[in-house]
RNA sequence: GGCUCGUUGGUCAAGCGGUCAAGACGCCGCCCUCUCACGGCGGAAACAGGGGUUCGAUUCCCCUACGAGCUGCCA
């Protein structure tokens, strides 16, 4: 058996989708799950769509992910150029190109813009569909040579049969047929000389040795096209998987309009890496046993290609809320507050114990910018409504409230050290000596320090935080509400 | 329009001829508790429809419906 060699061939255009990230995510882990290798390919043949910047974005993502290339551009395994446009500077693609006219495989199309407007056309849902007629097939040797010589500007295309069928197979899918009649003559080489798309990813494949051809599923009717190319060749066919659809809660294409559409995004949104990574395996795969939480290094082991869903999957934002919590909720501690600081300093600039405030926080959040909504009434007291004091469960009253909150509060100012367990224990005594529920004195101590109906911790350990004279500041605040009421 | 693919709870998803049709997120309820969250327990919620094949179909075949993708000198 051969090793295995995938490639995540991305191009340069933006942001890192996260439909191409699980792509990646795949071809990375069925190559590693068998001890091959998974390079790295830069598709740059589109120059219009080239974006400053967008090669770092893909090198900064992998290795982000831990998406580890055997080769690339930056890692020479002996199949390079690994960019595409760097290949075509050494005339590959031009000269496959001309193999396959010189098989008839392929043919030189003069035709300019006008012509093929004037062909046959049909406008469906606003756009435009035509089918080239093959005309520029007809051109004689003479006419070809003269119109190079010319210097006239050509395309080359496939020429496609137009009876019989083509079949391909696909590792999830199995075998699809299409009539040849359907197989348009696609542009293998434009005219300003770059392959397109559909011809590099022919050529570099083979090239390059890939055996498992792993991408998204809306290559997939146009696959007979490029099976045709193997064997115009006469190269061996590469196993294809094709990928199911990552779709947004429309269940349509993921778009930059959902917000969440590039691992770029998530990482603005507060998500960690790994609980990305994890959620996207999860999206059109599932492993033998029930578990949910992977790292990479068990993706690895667990992967399974065939087990890979056909059927789209709509991308949810609230699961993958969810999954990021769990990655908090047992990410260890300082890795926790390092990456919560800026948040919580975002939010809180008196002196607070930072420390204290993200261990409150740490079960409490499902991504980072949660954190502000936790503690803003640290920082300030929030304007708020006595009737917070009526608790039903907790039988307090406004009146209730304002009876404790005054009785309670020459304890709090007794208590020589304002710290949470002493704070806690000298309330219970309290709460003894009132014989009452311990909920019902604290419920108004904890409204009264915080103005809040919910809060990452209890009253005792907000007082500690705040301190003794914020707190007792708060408390008799609250008596003036009760009192004025 | 044509072609290709898909269709199990709201979402992810197991299932690969015989199951009371898993599990997870979300939702609801209860417990725990100085509120909330965490944690624990429980609940509601699905095989798109119609024909076959078969002793028996969620599972196999066909049709219909719906959805998506492709139909670019974009990938």
């Amino acid at each position: 058996m051969t090793k295995i060699r995938t490639r995540y061939a991305p191009s340069p255009t933006g942001r890192m989708h996260v439909g191409n990230l699980r792509s990646a995510l795949y071809e990375f882990l069925i190559a590693k799950h068998d001890g091959g290798d998974f390079m790295l390919r830069i598709e740059d043949t589109d120059q219009e769509r080239f974006v400053e910047g967008a090669v770092d974005i893909i090198y900064r993502t992998m290795e982000k992910t831990g998406l580890i290339h055997d080769e690339g551009p930056d890692k020479d395994g002996g199949y390079g150029p690994y960019v595409q446009s760097e290949r075509m500077k050494t005339g590959i693609y031009m000269k496959y190109a001309k193999e396959l006219i010189e098989k008839g495989e392929a043919y030189y199309c003069f035709c300019d813009k006008e012509r093929l407007a004037s062909l046959k056309s049909e406008v469906v849902e606003g756009k435009e569909i035509t089918i080239y007629d093959k005309h520029c097939l007809g051109l004689s040797e003479e006419e070809i040579q003269a119109n190079l010589d010319a210097g006239k500007a050509f395309v080359i295309r496939q020429n496609n049969p137009t009876e019989g069928t083509t079949t391909f197979h696909d590792e999830l899918y199995g075998d699809i047929t299409v009539n040849n009649s359907e197989l348009d003559d696609m542009i293998l080489i434009k005219s300003d000389g770059y392959p397109t798309y559909n011809f590099a990813n022919v050529v570099d494949d083979h090239t390059m040795n890939i055996t498992h051809v792993v991408r998204g599923n809306e290559y997939l009717s146009s696959s007979p096209k490029y099976v045709r190319l193997y064997e115009a060749f006469g190269w061996e066919v590469p196993v294809y998987v094709h990928l199911p659809l990552i779709t947004d809660e429309n269940h349509k294409k993921l778009s930059k309009r959902s917000g969440h559409s590039s691992f770029e995004d998530l990482l603005e949104q507060g998500f960690v890496t790994e609980a990305i990574v994890n959620y996207i395996a999860l999206l059109g795969w599932s492993p033998e046993d029930n578990n949910e939480i992977f790292s990479l290094q068990e993706l690895i082991e667990k992967f399974d290609y065939r087990r890979i869903n056909k059927s789209p999957s709509v991308f949810d934002i609230v699961k993958l809320r969810w999954m990021n919590g769990e990655y908090l909720k047992a990410m260890d501690f300082d890795t926790f507050y390092e990456m919560a600081e800026p948040y919580l300093k975002q939010s809180l600039t008196k002196d607070f114990d930072l420390k204290k405030i993200a261990a409150m926080v740490k079960t409490r959040i499902e991504v980072f910018p949660d954190i502000a909504g936790q503690v803003d009434f640290f920082e300030e007291l929030p304007a708020y409504d006595i009737a917070m004091y009526a608790h039903k469960k907790m039988k307090t009253t406004t009146e209730s409230s304002l009876e404790v909150l005054k009785e309670v509060l020459p304890v709090l100012e007794a208590v020589e050290s304002f710290d949470n367990d002493t704070l806690y224990q000298a309330i219970l005594k309290f709460v003894e000596e009132k014989g009452c529920k311990n909920g019902y004195v604290m419920w108004p101590i904890r409204t009264a320090v915080s103005g809040k109906q919910m809060t990452p911790a209890g009253a005792t350990e907000i007082m500690e935080i705040l301190g003794k004279e914020e707190s007792l500041q708060r408390i008799r605040k609250g008596i003036e509400l009760l009192e004025n009421a």
